[in-house]
DNA sequence: ACGCCCAGTGCCAGCGTTTTCACTTGCCAC
DNA sequence: GTGGCAAGTGAAAACGCTGGCACTGGGCGT
């Protein structure tokens, strides 16, 4: 490792903006601070000599002090899946409105990867974290994090907690339900679903709405139509391969995540069948550029941008103490159907009779 | 504004553990940077302290004394575009792999924002910038932090200025050529191209690219043909309609951008021409989940996650000295031809004769 | 035996801020 | 003219950590 020559002078900190304006290092954090008022004259001088040194507060020591560091985590699975960027996207907007920075990591899921990054987050002194949990049924560690003092907002999927956290999601049950009473009213009656991993509260709630659309229309729940994924793109591939190996195909196919429906569509293309001809289907999350998919995707779209910007928001209440009490918020946010082309047009009732009761 | 009631007690600080465990703070700081040796058992009883008051060291007060953050800035335009998600991942994960935290901004591409976010990064003391700029001729703000001692390395795009920054990106100019060559060999002789803002390098790059790629093959430039867009998805997608509307309309069309080869596809369903039938396309840049894009497009793919891993990688290694001296890196990637069914199978040439000298 | 060396430890200054508090003015009311 | 007050200012203590230095004591060479 060679020593390069350093560029430039030492960075100026306010001892010398002091200095260079002849007053003292209070005078010029009053007027930084813009708390106690000082003398007009001294604060041109003051402003002067700021911007002769170009000088910028150090954050750092204002952090110190100040026992905050306006710095927010944010913690997800893979910004490189389409659903995360908007998410984002809102979050950092969110933040950045009241001068806060956003800091993103990738845990792939990996809980020990979660973990890390939360220890991380604490000696960094986070203000707080945004928290998309990783698949798991011990929730120990995030609830320890936040009796230390914490602040967590989760945003997306609920931890499996006996305790309640602030949160911002989507009404999971709801949309999954919406969603599959449009494939019963376009006249399916056997219907498949491909899950998410069911150790997320996520995947078991749209399972769940996908049971209650069932029941309501009077249609039997056939266990050998439910099929486990875990949300990725490789396991709707296989699931929907499996299922469109069956003799007794069913006529449409719930999945219920973005990336699992690609993985759909791509075994429908290898096995040189099509969508909606060969079989319906219908996603949890919607596409981004979905007017350039084809088919075009028939799904429960989540609004993405307003849970990431919601989720921070609040976050950014329950630090500033701006809520009422402690008491955690729940927020739930409506899912909307888009009608598109792969669930095809109304069909008429050819399902096997046996299956309506 | 409500003063919540704190959770917890206060964190726990070097002090606490030094008082816990029965010695001197110093010592305490010796066996968590594990320079100096210090006496086992001294070092057991320190251990336990710090497991028992869940002690996590003040990354602040290290970087105070230190002078050294371990954050890196990206700024990049829109995390939203799906170009950047790769890049950023790729920049997160060489980040992380040294310890560092990685903290994105979007810009939109506005100047303003980029300026402000610059300035934040400075008071917050980050150790260096990874910069995609925003369209802009003046870049002396950037030459102006970069004297000032910040390190700075420029992917994707690269500033106006006369200085050379260290970068990382594709050869813009090969990736346009390769692509609008295919695009000939497919037996295209009226080709159009929509441009990004020429203000970008990268823009005027692969419009010269193009410029060669013709020029070899013998074809005219025909400056009909070259129409300027904005690197944005309406400028595709009028540009594209525009060209579609003139009564001689080109056979191909090479969109130097994904943003733009969306919009261009959505002018054409738009009109009810279908491609690559009544034209070819290709494109600069991939596009997530291709598959499922219809028609699939052809493009010249660059290797993103490559070109964030890479930049944040030699960020680090400037930062830390371990370059062989001050002079600017310039790393340059190739891209990849990928043909995929937008620019359909080899056509007669039927292109107006004349074009041909 | 004597001094030396060195590993192991503690002490303390200092990083760049904010904030408290005490101090100086100048002014006003008496 | 004096006391008191407010506004403006500066000195200094902290924030939690690191790192240099000083100290201790035991092992070693002579």
């Amino acid at each position: 490792m060679i020593e390069q020559e350093r560029r430039g002078e030492p960075i100026a900190t306010i001892k010398d903006v002091a200095r260079q304006a002849g007053v003292s290092v209070g005078t010029v954090s009053n007027v930084l601070r813009g708390a106690a008022s000082v003398d007009a004259e001294l604060r041109q001088r003051i402003e002067k000599a700021i911007s002769k040194l170009d000088y910028h507060p150090s954050h750092v020591a204002r952090s110190l002090k100040s026992k905050q560091t306006e710095t927010l985590g944010m913690v997800i699975s893979d910004i490189t899946n389409p659903f995360f960027p908007l998410l984002v996207r809102g979050a950092e907007d969110a933040a950045s409105a009241r001068g806060y920075f956003l800091i993103t990591f990738n845990t792939d899921d990996r809980i020990e990867r979660e973990r890390q990054v939360l220890s991380l987050l604490k000696s960094r002194r986070a203000d707080g974290v945004l928290l998309v949990v990783a698949p798991n049924n011990d929730a120990s560690y995030i609830e320890r994090l936040f009796d230390e003092g914490m602040p967590i907002v989760c945003i997306d999927r609920i931890p499996n907690s006996q305790r309640t956290f602030d949160s911002v999601c989507v009404d999971n049950v709801r949309g999954a339900q919406v969603c599959v009473q449009h494939l019963i009213m376009r006249g399916h009656t056997r219907i498949a679903t491909i899950t998410g991993s069911l150790e997320l509260q996520n995947a078991r709630d749209r399972l769940r709405g996908y049971e209650i659309a069932l029941a309501e229309a009077g249609l039997a729940i056939d266990r050998d139509l439910i099929l486990g994924g875990d949300f990725r793109q490789d396991s709707g591939l296989r699931r929907c391969k499996d299922l469109m190996l069956r003799h007794q195909r069913p006529t449409a196919l719930f999945v219920s995540n973005a990336m699992m429906t690609i993985g759909a569509l791509e075994a429908l293309e290898e096995m040189g069948l099509s969508c909606p001809e060969d079989v319906a289907i219908a996603s949890f999350d919607d596409f981004p550029n979905a007017a350039v998919f084809r088919p075009r995707v028939t799904c429960v779209s989540q609004p993405c941008y307003q849970i990431g910007y919601q989720g921070a928001d609040l976050l950014l209440q329950r630090i500033k103490g701006e809520l009422s009490g402690p008491a955690p918020v729940t927020i739930r946010l409506e899912p909307e159907l888009k009608i598109r082309e792969s669930t095809g047009t109304a069909r008429p009732r050819t399902g096997s009779a046996t299956a309506r009761r």
